[in-house]
DNA sequence: CTGAAAGCGCTTACAG
DNA sequence: CTGAAAGCGCTTACAG
């Protein structure tokens, strides 16, 4: 490959004009100018950027740690922080936690070995040694749908608290009382929020959540299909299911077909995240959907904010609720824009 | 942070000696590399990859430049390249094209730059200068999924030809002769090579593939709803959709719903890719499934042989159909299997 | 406006 | 076994 000397041998000048071209810094004559881009051009010399790194000591590079690329919802967040990035003249490194700390772990190690410029985290838990180092010691970093309480980095999220709230009305206005929860880790502040709103909201119409209709899961399909067991296998099993990720739904889909049971004449079942195919399962599901790429966007502003030394401020967007029909019918009074032709298979 | 130069002056020896200790080079003394490696702990010293990487110009990181994060199968695929890699002692980094030949670009440059060691690539167009440059240049690189014919890189992906086949003897043996496709972009292999399969497969059964049978798409969502439609306003529309992955099937499921159709009464449907939400959707989908996580594997192994100087070679992997609901049900009679107590809401 | 030179943090042949 | 030194490809204060 070619490299600096030779664009400088070609264009008659020395590497310290070239330089000085590449990076348009004003004083160089509109003759070296041209010669060097006519060398540039001419040897098809790209710049180094890992000596560049190495001389500047920054990478214009990001790094993204995520719980899950395999999750639709992280899969579109990390969709929307590459595209803002880019637009700010940065790239972006994704590692993949799989959420396991120890992954999580070593990709921070990872990613802060390659001297990225900033690093954007959603927590697996309660933050691994090595991480609140890093955020001690100044590693611009912020927070993304989950953070760390305690550590002062600035954190983008949405706000489930009145979805949540909206989905309890919804639920209790169709009759349901018995409900249930598939809650996250409770390591994670998304794992621990979801399940207080949700009790914070049953708690407003009186009912309780009792230990054995709180499934305990990891935001994986498998955890929500054996939490959604266990509540089959119970004497008084839960009227509807609310899973506080879309792949425990999708796992409690699996556990709930797998019974030969009906959704949501046998158990109704509600989601936090709302993914496309959500309006294509069998019923559609009602879910509490977030502004994901908004949340993407906005973790990459702020943290730009932060390596480019101006001050970064957490930002808070709200979630909604979309209601679908996986909890039941609303009588016709209470919905107006019910689809009257909506197609449904009929069993012969 | 502390570099090279702080570790050796706290061990008392020279940073060549450090370097040595950190490199598992055999001649250094036990007394030295215990006082290195208390240096190196006591510091929290970790090395400078970048600074490791100018000098040694090897990156120990693997480029994957894929069509679209948001896409499961492709997400499903980059997940397994990231676990093979990581397993092999490499990193990567990916770059999403979003189907874009422009984005593909900027990718490719962009890890050409950082000087990945190798580049993985599942390519949405014909390739560009660049691309091309960079693989005959001997830039060491992989095709995954989709490839580039006349290009002398090998290729890891999996056929379908034979499972396109077994979908049309089992669309045909329900009854089915108006056979539509929704294709992906021709310029890439899998859009164009699903089609001809496809079409031979009908050909077999002497049936025809109408130009107006042939939607085309891009592999995206919006442009499966848009083929659909367009068949759905034909005067004779077909009687199948085989929708060339998983994204326009998505968006023929919408097509069809936005018209209160029902699936397969009213229309059948196939995709080429299979997902978790396939079994959930209404009814569930028939689908070819690729060995998405052999497809990862295998490509990183060809890659990281090319870049340690081995000879890699191509790996073609088989599909196979999974017969679900959605092209109409078998009669008793061909499916033992079927689930007698199969749940299905019925409409009042 | 321009170039020679120092230096970023490593690795590695070379000499001892 | 060990260290001094060169060099990877850049950028940038410094001097002119």
């Amino acid at each position: 490959m070619a490299s600096i000397k030779d664009v400088a041998a070609a264009a008659g000048v020395s590497v310290a004009t070239v330089s000085r071209v590449l990076n348009d810094h004003p004083s160089v004559s509109a003759d070296a100018r041209t010669r060097v881009r006519a060398a540039v051009e001419e040897l098809g010399y790209r710049p180094n950027v890992v000596a560049r790194s190495l001389r500047t000591d920054e990478t214009r590079t990001l790094g993204l740690v995520i719980s899950d690329v395999v999750n639709p919802y992280f899969a579109d967040l990390a969709r929307s922080v590459e595209e803002e990035a880019r637009a700010l003249g940065y790239s972006v490194i994704i590692g993949n936690a799989d959420e396991r700390p120890d992954l999580q772990d070593h990709h921070v190690r990872t990613l802060l070995d390659r001297r990225i410029d900033g690093l954007l985290v959603s927590p697996t838990d309660g933050g691994s040694p090595l991480m609140l180092n890093a955020a001690r010691e100044g590693t611009p970093m912020v927070f993304v749908d989950r953070w760390i309480p305690g550590v002062d980095v600035p954190v983008v999220r949405a706000d489930g608290r009145a979805a949540v709230h909206d989905l309890v009305a919804h639920l209790h206005a169709l009759g349901h009382r018995r409900l249930a929860i598939i809650a996250g880790p409770a390591a994670t502040t998304t794992g621990s929020e979801r399940v207080e709103a949700f009790r914070a909201a049953l708690g407003e119409y009186g009912l309780p959540l009792p230990d054995a209709y709180t499934g305990q899961g990891d935001f994986q399909a498998e955890s929500g299909r054996r939490a959604t067991e266990r509540f089959l296998d119970l004497a008084e099993p839960p009227e509807v299911v609310f899973a506080a990720d879309n792949l425990m739904a999708l796992g409690a889909l699996d556990a709930i077909r797998a019974r030969g049971l009906r959704i949501p004449d046998d158990i109704a079942l509600a989601a936090f995240d709302d993914i496309p195919w959500f309006t294509h399962t069998d019923p559609a599901i009602t879910a509490i959907s977030q502004p994901t790429a908004e949340l993407g966007r906005s973790a990459v502003r702020a943290l730009v904010d932060r390596v480019e030394g101006r001050t970064a401020r957490s930002v808070t967007l709200p979630a909604r609720l979309v209601v679908r029909r996986s909890c039941g019918e609303p009588s016709a009074a209470h919905s107006p824009t019910a689809r009257p032709s909506s197609p449904r298979r009929s069993t012969p």
